[in-house]
RNA sequence: GGUGAGGUGGCUGAGCGGUCGAAAGCGCCGGACUUGAAAUCCGGUAGGGGGCUCGUCUCCCUCGUGGGUUCGAAUCCCACCCUCACCGCCA
């Protein structure tokens, strides 16, 4: 069986993984799963117990027999059958053991399932230092930033002297996305970016792409996004958000057992992580740092009614994601944590988008997460209308960096071999981490909210504009 | 989509029913030689799981994956996955 969690673990200190789901708010039945694995191991001794010993008559026999066979060619009469009959003999020694092997495998087989069933669900326990807390609304915030002259919490017309559009007006009056068309081709929750909107796009992703691969040396990759069912369970996103992907179903297409069922993934993350599943790797070659830009799609399940308008929750978009792979030591890893949430910072200060860094409580985790801290940027046509029915603004998600220790390493099979250069130590799960760079088109929507001007157009941020054909603004 | 060949350790590649977890070469590690290095020589070198008297201990599994035949499978049979070559189609 794949390591999930392990297992040596989980037996050596139960409460753990129970505490931690409880956090999390995930049920799993952590009693079974030790039932089970008492179980299966009991049943384990006992079949290699017996194979043991079939397997030593079996060396005993085997050579005696082909001895006899040897001997036996060419010859005839009743010396011909005595040696029959002791190869028969011989033969028959095993064959009691046999039986009791196959029906302790037999018995092995019907554990396996509901073992596993369960062992991919236990989920990561938070880290001793993410706060207890029921859902999102625990989450804590850790610092903000905006630029110069510009404060969030105060009203955005009295600082910029105009009340503000939201992105839903902005790309409307600007052309800059087409829902009518998006809906007709695709159903809800979809778009076409058209013109400057789709121009935009593709700079922010750019821009957000190039910093990461001429600042900050990632690695730039493509990767599938149609990925085998191992690759979403791999990286910890199956079974629990089963309901989340989409899947391209060509195994009852073919009408029988060949073939195999692909998913869409919704993040780049799974195609970079899956890039080397199964591997060793050397410890030299650590960290890898990977950027992928990738188209991601989305069910929304359980979203119904939720940001139902405009280009906030969509069923596919663009993002480039960082993923850095490094060794099974905390101090690194929560160094790298640090490291690529500051990437994102400086990317959005270089936009003069206003933020704020969450803290993400245990229920806000999900079940690969041993930490998680959020980004949200201010959306200044977002939340509830003030007293004169514009906008008061809100800040939304639009990054998300985890941390998740070698959770999904162990799925993946991704390990490393320790112990200096070349080293000959042991081989040991690899920890990975991953953080949004930037997602398109919702990052547009504090992009066009908060560099709107007062004529309606928005001002294109300095660093954009290289990739906006050296244009200022959008719109008149 | 059609036809053919093939998937063996970090790599190349032999093995085609028993002593094979597996020849040989390369690579890598350790040692000898050397002022140092190269060359040479000697030795070592897959992964996973379990047991205890925890050790230069022991057992089990793994030769693409899953089944089957057999006393015994890397080797024979079936299905699937994948790779390569040629043909057809095609952004």
């Amino acid at each position: 069986m794949d390591a999930m969690i392990d297992l040596k673990q989980l037996r050596e200190n139960p409460a753990r993984f129970a505490l931690g789901a409880k956090a999390k708010n995930i049920p799993v039945d952590i009693e079974r799963l030790l039932e089970l694995d008492g179980e299966r191991r009991r049943l384990q001794a006992e079949a290699d117990r017996l194979r043991a010993e079939q397997n030593r008559l079996a060396k005993e026999s085997g050579p005696q027999i082909g001895k006899l066979k040897g001997q036996l060619k060419g010859k005839h009469g009743p010396e011909a059958e005595a040696l029959q009959k002791e190869i028969d003999a011989l033969a028959s020694r095993p064959i009691a053991l046999k039986q009791a092997v196959q029906e302790m495998e037999a018995r092995l087989a019907s554990l396996e399932p509901s073992l596993r069933e369960i062992l991919l669900q236990v989920p990561q326990p938070p880290d001793a230092d993410v706060p207890v807390g029921r859902s999102a609304e625990d989450n804590v915030e850790l610092r903000r930033w905006s630029p110069p002259g510009f404060d969030p919490s105060a009203p955005f017309a009295a600082q910029r002297g105009f009340r503000p559009k939201s992105h839903l007006e902005l790309v409307r009056d600007l052309g800059l996305a087409d829902f009518e068309r998006g809906v007709k081709l695709s159903g809800s929750r979809s778009y076409v970016l058209t013109g400057d909107g789709m121009n935009l796009h593709q700079a922010v992703l750019r821009y957000a792409a190039d910093w990461m691969v001429y600042r900050e040396g990632f690695r730039a990759m493509s990767v599938p996004v149609l990925v085998k069912e191992e690759a979403m369970v791999g990286t910890g996103f199956f079974p629990a958000g089963r309901e989340q992907a989409y899947l391209v179903d060509e195994k009852s297409r073919s009408g029988g057992p060949e073939g195999y069922d692909l998913f869409l993934t919704g993040t780049g993350e799974v195609g970079l992580m899956g890039l080397h599943m199964d591997e060793i790797l050397d410890e030299s070659a650590l960290p890898l740092k990977y950027v992928t830009v990738s188209t991601c799609f989305r069910r929304e399940a359980g979203a119904a009614g939720k940001d139902t308008a405009g280009l906030y929750r969509i069923h596919q978009f663009d993002k480039v994601e960082q993923v850095v792979i490094c060794r099974a030591d905390e101090a690194e890893s929560r160094a790298w944590h640090a490291r690529m949430i500051g990437y994102v910072e400086a990317i959005l200060r270089s936009l003069e988008i206003p933020h704020r860094l969450l803290q993400c409580c245990t229920a806000d985790l999900g079940p690969k997460n041993a930490d998680m801290v959020d980004i949200e940027s201010w959306m200044p046509g977002r939340g509830e209308p003030g007293p004169d029915g514009s906008p008061t603004g809100a800040y939304g998600e639009t990054h998300s960096a985890s941390r998740l220790y070698d959770f999904q390493c162990r799925r993946l099979n991704m390990r490393y071999r320790s112990g200096g250069a070349k080293g000959h130590g042991e081989t040991v799960f690899c920890h990975s981490l991953n953080n949004t760079v930037l997602a398109s088109p919702r990052f547009l929507i504090p992009l066009l909210e908060n560099h709107q001007n007062a004529d309606g157009s928005v001002t294109i941020p300095g660093p954009l504009r290289p990739y906006m054909g050296g244009r200022e603004r959008i719109g008149p």
